[in-house]
DNA sequence: TGGATTAAGTTGACTAGGAAACGATCTTTC
DNA sequence: GAAAGATCGTTTCCTAGTCAACTTAATCCA
């Protein structure tokens, strides 16, 4: 009874999960809006540096977003010449995207700022807090099938 | 030497921070769907519910977004008739957002609403892992300025 | 083989938020 | 007490994503 009925904001996980993952994400936009790209765009372009070429359905599938968004993103990163689009001759529906050597060149640069980004963010934590972190996170991941990620 | 120099894409925190955020948020996007709000709108609904009134910019700074995002969420609550807005005598420029009695008696609705996502989408932990989990975000939203929540 | 179904990718309508310009008002300073 | 500057909230423009409709092509199957 003498319990709130109404929980507080803070009270859920979920509210602090979105607060510090917002904080993140908007630091690292900052930091690779100097290189002209967003985060979802890196995360395209790191895809991209392990595959040689892909088609858009299955970088939808493992970024988790629609074809929609893929074939969008992939647009404006051809429009920036760091990813090329070629026809898949066994079937005339569908295609591939590569990156382009300018963007090959620029994922590892791309790969410092998000390392930079990532240590200077978690720097709050010891390293054991970081890694317990990383473990807590993947738990939950897995336990909804959060599976996203292709190499693991 | 044998390192590679492009770091993976999901040896970052910050990715599967993300991650797990963006499934949490979606899961309670869902829920409370059906009660014909956005999350955004739910928690400065829940705001609301704690302090009879108050001024947009100030609500703008508790969210963490800006005034433009809280004079577009507040219009949509307004004509949805559960938010209201009244001038404030002492300042022909400011107002403040109130929430009207229908507002009221949702927000406990809600909130169980989050306290049953909340639930379970942390079920995959143990519960001394979710405490775990809440001091390591708490951490870091602390050793970054992240307060954006006002009563704690 | 030909018609129905499914799949690949694009497009358009829509939602949501940030950045910046803006109008109105308040405050400061001389 | 008036001009300059700061602040409150809205609005416009932009980016980015979803959803659903659509086009084209492949596949299934009777």
């Amino acid at each position: 009874m003498a319990q709130p009925q109404v929980s507080d904001l803070h009270s859920h996980l979920g509210y602090w999960l979105r607060m510090v993952s917002n904080a993140v994400s908007q630091g690292f936009a900052r930091a690779v809006e100097a290189e002209g790209v967003t985060v979802a765009e890196w995360v395209l372009l790191r895809m991209l540096y392990d595959v040689d070429r892909i088609a858009p359905s299955v970088l939808a599938e493992r970024m988790g977003v629609t074809k929609g968004a893929v074939s969008k993103l992939a647009e404006r990163l051809i429009a920036k010449g760091i990813v090329e689009r070629a026809p898949n001759p066994d079937d005339k529906r569908a295609h591939t995207l590569a990156l382009k050597p300018q963007g090959r060149t620029l994922v590892p640069r791309l790969a410092a700022l998000a390392d930079r980004n990532d240590a200077s963010f978690f720097e709050p934590l010891q390293p054991g807090e970081r890694l317990e972190l990383k473990r807590l996170l993947g738990k939950i991941a897995s336990g909804h099938g959060i599976t996203d990620v292709p190499t693991d």
